[in-house]
DNA sequence: CGCGAGCTTGAACATTATCAAGGCAAGTGG
DNA sequence: CCACTTGCCTTGATAATGTTCAAGCTCGCG
């Protein structure tokens, strides 16, 4: 398992590349820590871990993508976040030993990398520029979910959307001469649990956003975004 | 203003034994850090710093409280978080020379503590253990919105209502022979602004809360928490 | 005592959820 | 290759819920 030499076709390469929080390390750091790095594969739909699980390690995600979620009382599936390639998460798995927060299931074949508690805790110590950067991360994240939180207060259900097709856009978005091609990380359904709304509404908001020619729905996976100024507009981000 | 020995009355060291990131440190490292700390205090009503600001220092709570908000595009403020006494914020101010995401306000007068950006990057490399202390801290306030948007998710008014209060009840209560006691941080427009609703809905929720005997509104400032367990259960915490 | 800020209450209105039925598309098996 | 099945999405009608606007109230304070 242990990679001998730094071969850059190593996998455990390919991960500590894709994350910026190891960016400050020399070769030789990288390569020891790449050395205690497992690997694993998930298929779509499967879990890394449930909610109150103690996992206890760091994930980092190689290839797919991965949602967050919790169960409200009422059965409803509560989508926290969506992570994808290069992100990490299972911070809380680390440290001050809580149970995880939430259930985290593959969207898609993703493959991920992890550390285990310990030899986190390690790297951490010796290597303080490492800890920097996930403060940094963290900090960002936390920016994110307050911008998330405001939206909600947003009581106009368009802003939210599209605010979230924008999030997309920028996420999972190619840039064809139509306007932005959104390759959507989740169905209506998921959209509708990150919003926290019901299925058909999503549906008929679409369905506007249609007809007034902001956007074109080519198929339930992609949605092409034809004016990013409107859009920019109606969610509200140009004041 | 540097105080020149370990005096226990020194309000630096108030500061650094409030807050458990320095927890970790040797008296003469507190000693050290403690030279670097500056004061201040604000009125009620006075802004720490604005959405868009770089104020460039970490702050930490002695004393009273502060809300930190976002007007959003209809001109309402949304409230993110309450801090108080002990808790620390601006992080974000620090890293990644970011803009301010919130406004920050004090709900009541406010004594704080704060660091420079730089001698806050020296601390870190210099005390990994306190570096350690942020990621868990700032995990631990990462768990506590992701509550908050399952919560928003949750489309029963009541349950969130019943969720703050909740909240409220831990920071804010003291315990008396009729239940818990909770003085309010702030005013029912705030609740709202919090809870992203109108002010008139938290009139009529509480009021039903009242009606149905799980709490007594003392005055505008104070709320009596009567059956803790019927509020658990309709918060859909005991699931 | 009178004023004012903040809170409460009422009624009409707007929005979204819910329930129900139908459509579309991909994959399966004969 | 076609009919069938399954999962997901759309659309319609109705009910529930919260917002808004307007008016009146209450408590603390000068």
């Amino acid at each position: 398992m242990n990679c001998n030499c730094c071969s850059v076709h190593s996998s455990d390469q390919i991960c500590m590349h894709k994350v910026p929080i190891f960016s400050s390390l020399s070769p030789e750091e990288m390569s020891h820590i790449s050395s205690i790095i497992k690997h694993k594969n998930y298929q779509k739909g499967e879990l890394l871990f449930s909610e109150g699980d103690s996992p206890r390690s760091l994930i980092i995600i190689n290839e797919g993508s991965v949602k967050a979620f919790k169960v409200t009382p009422e059965g409803r599936e509560q989508i926290l976040h969506i992570f994808s390639e290069g992100d990490f998460f299972g911070e809380q798995n680390l440290f001050g030993s809580q149970k995880s927060p939430y259930t985290a299931e593959a969207l898609a074949p993703t493959g991920i990398c992890s550390f285990a508690k310990e030899d986190f805790y390690q790297i951490l110590h010796a290597h303080p520029g490492i800890a920097i950067k996930i403060i940094e991360t963290l900090g960002e994240r936390i920016a994110r979910m307050e911008d998330t939180m405001q939206s909600i207060g947003v009581r106009n259900l368009d802003s939210r959307i599209s605010g979230l097709l924008l999030d997309f856009a920028d996420k999972y978005g190619k840039v064809v001469p139509e306007g932005i091609l959104i390759q959507l990380p989740v169905s209506r359904e998921g959209m509708a649990n990150y919003l926290g709304i019901a299925r058909e509404t999503i549906s008929r908001k679409l369905g506007q956003l249609e007809a007034e020619g902001l956007i074109h729905s080519v198929n339930n996976k992609n949605i092409l975004l034809k004016n990013r100024e409107a859009m920019n507009t109606l969610a509200g981000k140009d004041c």
